[in-house]
DNA sequence: AGGAAAGTGTGTTGTATAACATATTTTCTA
DNA sequence: TAGAAAATATGTTATACAACACACTTTCCT
């Protein structure tokens, strides 16, 4: 039997990994097929337009996928935790990415082999189911944040991206202290407003108590006080 | 040998089916297992929060689907021709539906019941990766659509929409009159901008001679400049 | 260590577009 | 077929937010 070793486990069996259910002996294919790579934070994973060589899947660290938009604006589509999938969309459209991926911090990723990863679809039900349903769901998420972003205000658009960051990656020990440690630039690029806004609105939720701030570290104080915020928009 | 209808025969090998290349077997389960249903202009197929009851695939007509967001302000995500699909996404999740669809024009639907579809695509690999392959593009439209949204400028946005229905609907045989007719109100909302901008807009890309407008009919004059004002943002 | 670069914070101005108002035309429907 | 309701059209006002400017602080290099 091959020996698992830690990253290559992680993607396997880590939580929400569409391998999760898979036999020993797809499992094994997998392991036999994959290599991994570290990336310190701040390291161009890969960009919008080049070629996919594999399937990425996050072992450890945390990552961001975004777009490019008009006058080069960065849009965040998803935050990535470990055992998130990345590029799976390009690999199956036979296309080069539309998006690029930037680690937050030190980050370590497995590569399957496209090949290897396709053959595995195409012969596993388990794993096409599990993908299927992993893709939906980001196409939900995907659809919910077009309304967000395009309807809510400022206020609203913040509240929720702090939402979503809080279900992402969870809290401190503490169970307040948001487990991600962004700079403003990309909260801004998260929630679609301007860094000054982020910054700014981010003082007024401080202000009323909603969160704390202290450096990039942000404590939720009033959580449903935040739902409220986001759901009126 | 079991005999396909008019509206099962379209929604199985219609253009973009999921079901194009099944076999035989596999398309006769889905024959036999189907039921159909009419819908006339402006009528609701299903409402965001009902429940599933089974695949919905469009055999003839026009479809929006849409979310209410902040004031009950409507976003259209997505607009379906025929074969294509709806409520395949809460089907998997196995949760309700997260948007609405209502026709925009008198419509077909074929209705696949729901453990018949689960279960073919636990059994066919051919149709479950068509199946990701369709969700990935979808989940690429809504993406893109997300950054244009965002961050395009009211007349990148009306021109991407037009550039999306002729995509999506094509011409009419005078190759230059979009085949769908739909109001200004649906036009704006699938614009993410209010009905009369959207009415004030596409009379400026009248009088630029870019498109002309006959009541809800809609010539692309200059295809390649609407390009360009979409591009541009 | 010391200078540059990046990140954070706050006030001011400009503008795209929503919101509102109202007229006209077209489409339903009883 | 008349009256109501919906859709289209256009002008005016209000405002949310981007854009800009600038000070201060932290982090990154070599």
């Amino acid at each position: 039997m091959t020996i698992k070793n830690h990253h290559i486990e992680i993607c396997l069996d880590g939580p929400g990994s569409v391998f999760k259910d898979l036999s020993k002996e797809e499992q094994d294919v997998l392991i036999k097929n994959h290599s991994y790579a570290h990336y310190r934070k701040g390291e161009m994973i890969f960009k919008e337009g080049e070629k996919p060589l594999g399937l990425i899947s996050l072992s450890s660290g945390k990552v961001k996928l975004f777009k490019e938009g008009v006058g080069g604006r960065e849009q965040i589509l998803r935050m990535v935790r470990p055992a998130g999938l990345l590029g799976y969309r390009s690999l199956f459209a036979g296309m080069n990415y539309s998006a690029s991926a930037i680690t937050l911090e030190d980050s370590t990723i497995c590569i399957i082999e496209r090949d290897t990863f396709l053959n595995l679809v195409k012969t596993s039900p388990t794993l096409s189911l599990n993908l299927i349903r992993m893709i939906s769901a980001e196409l939900g998420f995907s659809n919910d944040r077009t309304v967000s972003l395009t309807q809510k205000h400022i206020r609203g658009r913040l509240a929720e991206s702090l939402i979503v960051l809080k279900d992402t990656y969870g809290y401190e020990t503490d169970g307040m202290t948001i487990k991600a440690y962004l700079s403003r630039e990309d909260i801004a690029n998260l929630s679609n407003m301007t860094t000054s806004n982020a910054i700014r609105t981010l003082s007024t939720f401080a202000s009323e108590e909603v969160i704390s701030i202290d450096g990039r570290k942000i404590k939720i104080l009033d959580g449903s006080r935040l739902e409220r915020i986001s759901d009126l928009g």
